[in-house]
RNA sequence: GGGCGCGUGGCCUAGUCAGGAUAAGGCGGCAGCCUCCUAAGCUGUAGAUCGGGGGUUCGAAUCCCUCCGCGCCCGCCA
């Protein structure tokens, strides 16, 4: 839609440039175009050209203006505003996004790739906590909006097996009792108790380092009783965390242990191959490759002194697989992992192995300070889903309070998983956050329900209004009727869609959509609020219901990309 | 100390990558709107040295330099 608009102001500019004989650089943007709130888009490519030519960008941009073809389809109109060219759309144009937002096929892209989208990879060590989610949500939003861009995802987690931390829950395991708490609570209980016993002592801090390092030894060489007992502890615990992300909507298509890429030879063989880039040495004990070619300080060990791999060793061969199995393949990082993931790319590259997109997102702290598994300093996912259910179960009693209690523990429930995806998801990745329980639970209009509710709004109207509709014969529709501010306001909201999806999508930035599902509720509910539906006169109340089943669904399509359930009533 | 990221009204954020026409929202404050399709909504109002300073440019929140503040990292952890 939106796409198609700017297409054609592109073909106009670039031919209009070429009947004047001028040339701008290729580039990104090189027309200059920018949204406006003068136009539906205008261009100031005279400012570029001003000082080639050495004439004022007035005079420039009246020739490029008279020179613009003549021939049009969804530009209605040119205007020339001192340097500036601003495009407006023709009515055929909106015409065309309202019987398109009005079918199915509209709201998938073209983008036609496989990727791969690794997202949430917490260590099974316990529950998922509020940092960890702002992962996951990041993740799966990226997910769903490159499925809605036309390409083919899979989603993937990648199980951390064979780190220390796992050898700690299966120590925790050996001296502690799971109880009969949630399953991934359970785990971290003990986790969280191994890791206490070693503050003891000296002593003790000595022997319980000794258990972990035998258990991280035999389970690489392939000791099936350890095996046995780190298997079960990490389905015991993702389990857990699977429930957690069902809750949230989040599903992944496959499970990757490290120890997959350990045992098929793939970790050895890709170690070989940096070795034969003469790089690698054996230093201080440990196998260490050179990387300070590339602007890294510091070495990057590929092996313990012992032989046993490190993490991002196993995650080189990880690497190695999806690149070979992926047109994209993108990682979804906290802010820690940014230098090893720099060092990742870089002996990707010395392998000329194609590098993955690294998604880094920003620490998610409390107003106490920074979160940590290991010291049981946290707040859980399901703590918040619990909390922010509650909130909103109060609120659904006191706008409906004559519904049954099913209906408003679902409304409740469906809200929730919303407003904690939204607030996650409406903040851009590279700033950190302090998590805020007062924010948290605030269901105004920069959340979830504010969109939730206009579309709920949306399908009351229609609800009511297709009923008497539906024993009229099929009608014909008239467009033209829908010249009011907000009308027209609204279905061009609706048209930005497969722009906004496309954007995001090469970018891999999910809160653009997050802003964008906000301005389209926007432009409901002034829609709404100003342009009376049932009551219109006969041929208005037709046009402004499909208008209101165009923009349902648009509605409904960005609420299922964002991954917030899309109630018909709330 | 070095590397990366961030700094936008009292608070939270969009806009920064691709510099342009009056800095955009929310929360909180104040003042309004339910005989009218769900008020989780809508309207008005007050409130900003876009961290400070320099530079590039016709034009800088946006690019460059520098300083300050905050976060993350600099493990034979992940």
């Amino acid at each position: 839609m939106f796409l198609d608009f700017m297409s054609e102001v592109e073909g106009l500019l670039t031919a209009a440039l070429d009947r004047c004989g001028l040339k701008v650089d290729e580039g990104v943007n090189h027309l200059a175009l920018e949204f406006s709130p003068h136009a539906d888009i205008a261009s100031s490519v005279s400012f570029r050209l001003a000082p080639l030519l050495k004439k004022s960008p007035a005079l420039i941009a009246k020739e490029i203006y008279q020179a613009l073809p003549k021939e049009r389809r969804h530009v209605d109109r040119a205007e020339l505003v001192g340097p500036y060219i601003n495009f407006f759309m023709s009515c055929s144009f909106l015409h065309m996004v309202l019987e398109q937002a009005l079918a199915d096929d509209c709201w998938t892209g073209r983008q036609r790739q496989n990727v791969i989208v690794e997202h949430t990879s917490a260590n099974p060590d316990g529950p998922l906590h509020v940092g960890h989610i702002r992962n996951s949500v990041i993740g799966d939003t990226l997910v769903r909006i490159l499925r809605r861009a036309g390409c083919t995802v899979d989603a993937q987690y990648y199980v951390n097996d064979m780190g220390r931390q796992e050898a700690m829950v299966v120590v925790g395991c050996d001296h502690f009792q799971l109880d009969g708490s949630k399953a991934d609570h359970a785990i971290a209980k003990v986790y969280i108790a191994a890791n206490k016993l070693m503050e003891e002592s000296d002593e003790a801090k000595a022997r319980i380092k000794a258990e972990a390092d035998l258990v991280i030894r035999r389970y690489e060489a392939g000791d099936p009783q350890i095996e046995a007992k780190i298997k079960s502890a990490i389905r015991y615990a993702i389990g857990g965390i699977e429930e957690t992300l069902h809750r949230m909507n989040i599903r992944h298509d496959s499970y990757h242990w490290e120890s997959e890429f350990v045992r098929s030879g793939s970790v050895a063989e890709i170690v070989g191959d940096l070795e034969k880039t003469g790089l690698t040495e054996w230093e201080d004990g440990a196998y260490q490759l050179d990387l300070s070619a590339h602007g890294f300080e510091k070495k990057m060990v590929l092996r313990r002194a012992d032989g046993t791999s490190l993490y991002i060793t196993r995650d080189l061969a990880y690497h190695k697989w999806k690149a070979a199995n992926s047109d994209r393949a993108v990682d979804i990082l906290g802010a820690d992992h940014k230098l090893v993931s720099g060092q990742l790319r870089a002996a990707l590259r010395l392998l000329n192995i194609r590098e993955p997109e690294v998604v880094i997102f920003e620490f998610v702290s409390l107003p106490t300070g920074s979160m940590s598994t290991r010291r049981g300093k946290f707040i859980s996912a399901d703590e918040l889903l619990d909390q922010v259910e509650k909130q909103a179960f109060e609120e659904v009693s006191v706008r409906r309070p004559d519904e049954s209690e099913d209906f408003r523990r679902d409304v409740a429930r469906q809200v929730a998983v919303g407003a904690v995806r939204y607030d996650v998801v409406k903040v851009s990745a590279d700033k950190a956050t302090t998590f805020d329980w007062r924010q948290a639970l605030d269901f105004e209009k920069l959340s979830a329900p504010f969109i939730q509710y206009s579309l709920a709004r949306a399908c009351s109207i229609l609800r009511k209004g297709e009923e008497t509709e539906a024993t009229r014969e099929a009608k014909h529709l008239d467009p033209g009727l829908l010249t009011g501010e907000n009308e027209v306001a609204l279905l061009k909201k609706i048209a930005e869609f497969d722009m906004v999806i496309d954007r995001a999508a090469r970018e891999l930035k999910p809160h653009q959509l997050a802003t964008y599902a906000r301005e389209l509720a926007e432009a409901f509910n002034l829609f709404y609020r100003y342009s009376p539906v049932l009551d219109a006169p006969e041929d208005l109340r037709s046009a402004r219901l499909a208008l209101v089943r165009a923009a349902g669904n648009a509605l409904r399509v960005t609420l299922e990309t964002l991954g917030i359930p899309a109630l018909e009533t709330m």
